[in-house]
Parts: structure tokens; sequence; C-alpha cells
DNA sequence: GGCCAGGACACCA
DNA sequence: TGGTGTCATGGC
């Protein structure tokens, strides 16, 4: 499994070059980039946080003394924005508790502790919790998303109903704990995902074995870089 | 005008 | 434990 994963992800590689992820200034512009694209797409994220430059919100202690209420209004481009300001809050809250706000603090300790500790935080589901980790904290700590589960389920290697810590594992069991390797292959399959969906807008996803929105079933299309196996 | 995006969580049976 | 509803803007 380990060189199939390894084959794959040099496909991908040769296909879409370096990602340089993740698209941010800083590894606190991670944390808050994080949890602005749960469920969005990254073009709405970045006027949301080109809003909270502009107000100057973008730190840790900006975001700690400003009002979720306000904090809403400045990332409404990002969508649901009355949940992501309370999830922020909520976030940043818990970091100045538990380590004083500090970044240096937050990713000095041992990582699969942290792991946990962010996945008890309300609003830090597992895909926003490791990506932090492993784009923000540079720990091996891959990150699985939809893209992931639809093209590895459209390659006959899992399940199409795999959950996450299940399809997780498949990489951290098979591949070396190797952050700058989990930093790239997360993007080139983020890369592939949305180039695949962009080619097939009347059947979002379905360029791989999945059922549509109307309840078609649709033929496999070749990805064009990946074959199933 | 419909569909969906780099999720997470509450609620219900 | 699994299925469904909710949150919401903006691009195509």
């Amino acid at each position: 499994m380990e060189k199939l994963l390894l084959e794959i992800f040099d496909r991908l590689f040769r296909r879409y070059g370096p990602r340089r992820w993740w698209p941010a200034e800083t590894p606190f512009e991670v944390c808050v980039g994080a949890i602005l694209t749960q469920n969005t797409s990254w073009g709405n994220v970045e006027k949301a946080i080109a809003n909270l430059k502009r107000a100057k919100l973008l730190s840790p202690e900006a975001l700690r003394d400003t009002r979720v209420e306000q904090l809403a209004e400045v990332i409404r481009p990002a969508g649901f924005f009355n949940v992501k300001a309370k999830r922020l809050k909520g976030f940043i809250d818990w970091f100045f508790a538990r380590y004083d706000g500090s970044l240096e603090r937050l990713f000095a300790g041992e990582w699969p502790i942290l792991r946990e500790e962010l996945l008890a935080v309300p609003g830090i589901g597992p895909e926003t919790c490791d990506a932090i980790l492993l784009y923000a904290g540079g720990k091996p700590s891959f990150v699985v998303d939809a893209y992931t589960r639809r093209l590895f389920a459209g390659l006959g290697l899992v399940r199409e109903d795999i959950g996450y810590e299940e399809l997780r594992a498949l990489f951290m069991e098979n591949l070396p704990p190797d952050p700058p390797l989990f930093n790239e292959y997360h993007a080139l399959i983020v890369e592939h995902g949305k180039e695949h969906c962009r080619k097939r807008p009347r059947c979002p996803g379905c360029s791989l074995h999945v059922l549509c929105r109307a309840g078609h079933r649709h033929d496999p299309v070749p990805s064009p870089v990946l074959r199933p196996v």
C-alpha cells in the first residue's frame, strides 16, 4: 500500500507540481483560515481574511478583544458567518486559557496529545484539527477531506462511506511521518479534485463513481492523472 | 436560478 | 450509530 500511495503522489506531483500550501502568511492565519474554510470555497475565505487584515483583527489578541457580533460582520463573505465567528472566538478563548495565546507553546509538546485537545474544542473537527497541526504546526498529521474520499473511493481503494479517522489511518499507517510529504499530498489531492469538478459542473464530484444529487448513477470518468486500480 | 464549496454539530429515532 | 437538518456567501 505504501508503494501505491507514493505512486499516486508522484503522478499528482508530476501533473500539478508543488502547490506551496497553506496559502497563508503566518501559522496563525492558517488556524483562522482552517476554521473559515469549513465547507466553503477558498475564494470566499480569502475575502474574509482580507477583511480581517483590513480591520487589523488577524492576531490572537485582536480577535480575543473583538465582540463576536463584530467579528461575524467582518468574516461575512466566508459564509456561515455566525457559527464561524462563534467557533473562532471559542478557539481563541481556549488558545489563551490553555496556551496563553502563544503558538510556540501550542506546538511545543507532543502533537498527538495536542490533537486530542484540539478535537475537544467546539467547532474544531478532525479536518480543521489536522489542517492546523500540519499546516500551522508542521506536524505529521495527514489531512483528509471530501476530495480525498472521492478520489480514493473512485480508485477502488476504500469504501465511499469510509469515516474520517479510518481514511486518515490509511495514510498515517502507510506513509513515513513526513510533514512536507503530507503537506504536498493533501494539497495535490485538493487541486486534482477542484480541476475535476470544474470539468463536470452538472454532476459535481462525479468524475469518479458516486451518486449525484439527482440520484443518477454515472459511469466513472477516468481522472486525467489517475486510473482506477 | 440551481448547485455546491478544502465541515461541524445538534437533534432524532 | 446513522440519517437528516442547519448554518450562508459568492462563483459558475
